[in-house]
RNA sequence: GCGCCUGUAGCUCAGUUGGAUAGAGCGUUUGCCUCCGGAGCAAGAGGUCGCAGGUUCGAAUCCUGCCAGGCGCGCCA
């Protein structure tokens, strides 16, 4: 059994048992039950006010017109004995709170130990299949900052889909033909004029970046100086775009981010999509011309003004590519196909989903993903990180100089919808001081500990067999279960909402609740794990711990960060 | 002007889909190392939840109108 159906059945039966109560009560005020109630179950943040909580005298006081307090109180006296139940109390103004028996949280700390890894997971997407289209940069130089984003949160997107069940795909779009992509060919072409000793000019909006340079000394190492009269932009693009392709790759490598499939933007010319799709909309009525040029009638689909398809030039517009290629991954059969986008392109999803509502797709299958600008402050100074201005910090940089973890995590812990300030001082100043990255990753290590020492005492945990588990009565003890309680549904959230944040936030109030545990030894020997006189207690803490540990490496794999036994502790970094 | 997103502690942000006394981190003040790692823990200070109305037992959360910031609004990609 799942922890959700565990969870569920025990709502289920929760619910129940008002509804039990409600009947009670009411026909001993020779009242008839109303026909339906909201009994809705919540899990109070407050640990006094009991494990579950409802507000069903609420939705009572409206019916019955009395005070909602007398009415809990109504029910409280009227609730039907179970061995589920420890006790029910109402509490002003008017809830009801309810408090298991304590063979509930051995139950559930035994379901994290018997899923180990598989703890977490979730059926939401069993048997489905999810695509996830993320970063999509066109080759045109290394990653850099600005690509951040949308490379972690989209990897992690898919981290969470699979753990929900979804058999996921990521997949990688990028345009290697058009403008952009000539004007890469023609810098790669100067720059290896240059370094053949010949004069020439960067065109002025041409690609400065170093790279350049390094790939035209490739290029003349392997062709010598037999392309210099050679004015085939094409082949100075393509060999620029298959060398900068290596370039993505490692920069990807350096964040533990792999792509199942690339798809290019010529493919759907070569396929014959573009044609396709642009027949098969005009078939269907949603093509027209005007101006000398061929419309895509996308106002139909709630867009705020028709789009361009083919211009009155002939070309097409990026557009038409674009369609072709979710026509593509439509046709694919995916469930769910997620695009992930900066908000600067958010003009831009109204006229794609237009496009595939009018080719008679169910739009809802593509959900669009879209995440709020990237600020970064470094020595107190505010960057925004816009395609063309601001300052160039690669992905390597970043990798090398804050480390994998850091980079992944600062990334993940603010919801996309909001703005990020990658505050670069402070992931830096981390090294050796408070941060959230180690503070999580320090709880996953002092457990490490904690087992490294018993074991040199001689003692192992024996499993679950050797743990009472009702040996677990301190406050802290509970708490930690409750909180690991919340995972799934902390897993759920994220995939349903299509939303990494809440695991960082989720990982970090479990650390601190570990932490806390944690320190209470360290002033009471009694609250130790490690208690050699009574070997009982010892084993049903270290199960406790030990299923901590679990958590908090499930959680770590979902970020894609590492789940260190040891911090090493870093010297401060040289202030220059 | 129109559209999308955001406005919560000095700063950066949470807030479990409308619940109980609005919470963390950084910074700040003060305690705690004979210890299973002090990279930690506990406590204090710090709030008109942008403003004004509305909806109801109950609003940071939902509705309306303002104000402020970000991003879009091309036969560019």
């Amino acid at each position: 059994m799942s922890w959700k159906d565990a969870r569920r059945i025990m709502k289920a039966k929760i619910a129940e048992l008002i509804q039990q109560a409600v009947a009670a009560y009411l026909q001993s005020l020779g009242l008839a039950p109303p026909e339906s109630l909201d009994c809705t179950i919540q899990l109070p943040k407050n640990p006094a006010h009991g494990d579950f909580a409802t507000q069903a005298a609420f939705a009572l006081a409206r019916h019955l017109k009395r005070p909602p307090i007398e009415i809990a109180r109504g029910l409280a006296a009227h609730w039907p004995p179970s061995d589920l139940v420890a006790s029910v109390e109402a509490a002003p103004p008017g809830f009801l709170n309810i408090r298991l028996r304590s063979s509930g949280m051995a139950n559930a700390l035994r379901t994290v130990l018997t899923q180990g890894a598989e703890y977490g997971r979730s059926r939401m997407g069993e048997g489905k299949t999810a695509q996830v289209e993320f970063l999509s940069a066109n080759p045109t130089g290394p990653l850099h900052i600005g690509h951040a984003r949308n490379a972690i949160a989209g990897d992690t997107l898919a981290r969470i889909l699979a753990a929900a069940g979804y058999t996921v795909t990521r997949e990688y779009y990028f345009n290697d033909a058009g403008n952009q992509m000539r004007n890469l060919g023609e810098s790669l072409r100067v720059r290896y004029l240059q370094a053949l000793g010949h004069d020439a000019q960067l065109p002025e909006d041409g690609y400065f970046g170093n790279y350049l340079v390094d790939i035209a000394a490739r290029l003349r190492a392997e062709h010598g100086d037999s392309l210099a009269e050679s004015a085939d932009v094409d082949f100075f693009t393509a060999y620029a775009v298959q060398h900068i392709l290596k370039l993505i790759e490692e920069d990807l490598r350096a964040l533990d981010i792999h792509f199942d499939v690339w798809t290019t933007e010529t493919a759907m010319y070569r396929e014959g999509r573009v044609e396709s799709v642009l027949r098969r909309l005009r078939e269907r009525g949603f093509v027209y011309d005007h101006d000398g040029a061929v419309w895509l009638r996308s106002t139909a689909f709630g867009d705020e003004k028709d789009r361009v398809l083919i211009k009155s030039d002939g070309s097409m517009t990026y557009l038409v590519p674009d369609i072709a290629y979710h026509d593509q991954k439509l046709e694919r059969g995916f469930d769910l196909i997620v695009d992930l986008f900066g908000s600067d392109h958010h003009g831009y999803v109204p006229r794609l989903r237009g496009a595939i509502e009018a080719l008679g797709y169910d739009a809802s299958r593509v959900r669009w993903r879209l995440y709020q600008m990237v600020t970064l402050l470094r020595s107190g100074v505010q960057t925004k990180l816009s395609k063309r201005a601001g300052e160039i910090v690669t992905i390597q940089q970043m990798v090398a100089e804050l480390g994998r973890d850091v980079v992944r995590f600062f990334f993940l812990m603010r919801e996309l919808d909001s703005h990020l300030v990658f505050d670069w001082d402070l992931a830096l100043k981390a090294d050796w001081t408070e941060n959230p990255v180690y503070y999580v990753q320090y709880a996953h290590a002092r457990i490490c500990s904690i087992f490294e020492k018993a074991a040199s005492l001689g003692f192992t945990w024996e499993g679950l067999e050797a743990s009472p588990l009702d040996r677990l009565t301190l406050p802290e003890e509970q708490a930690l279960i409750k909180e690991m309680t919340r995972f799934g549904d902390v897993v759920e959230r994220a995939a349903r909402d299509l939303e990494p944040h809440g695991i960082t936030l989720y990982l970090r109030e479990l650390a601190a609740t570990f932490h806390n545990y944690f320190t209470r030894g360290t002033r009471d020997p009694d609250s130790r794990v490690i208690q050699p006189e009574d070997p009982g207690l010892m084993q049903a803490r270290m199960a406790l711990i030990a299923a901590v540990r679990i958590v908090l490496r499930n959680g770590f794999a979902l970020l894609g960060i590492s789940a260190p036994e040891k911090m090493e502790r870093q010297a401060a970094a040289p202030e220059c």
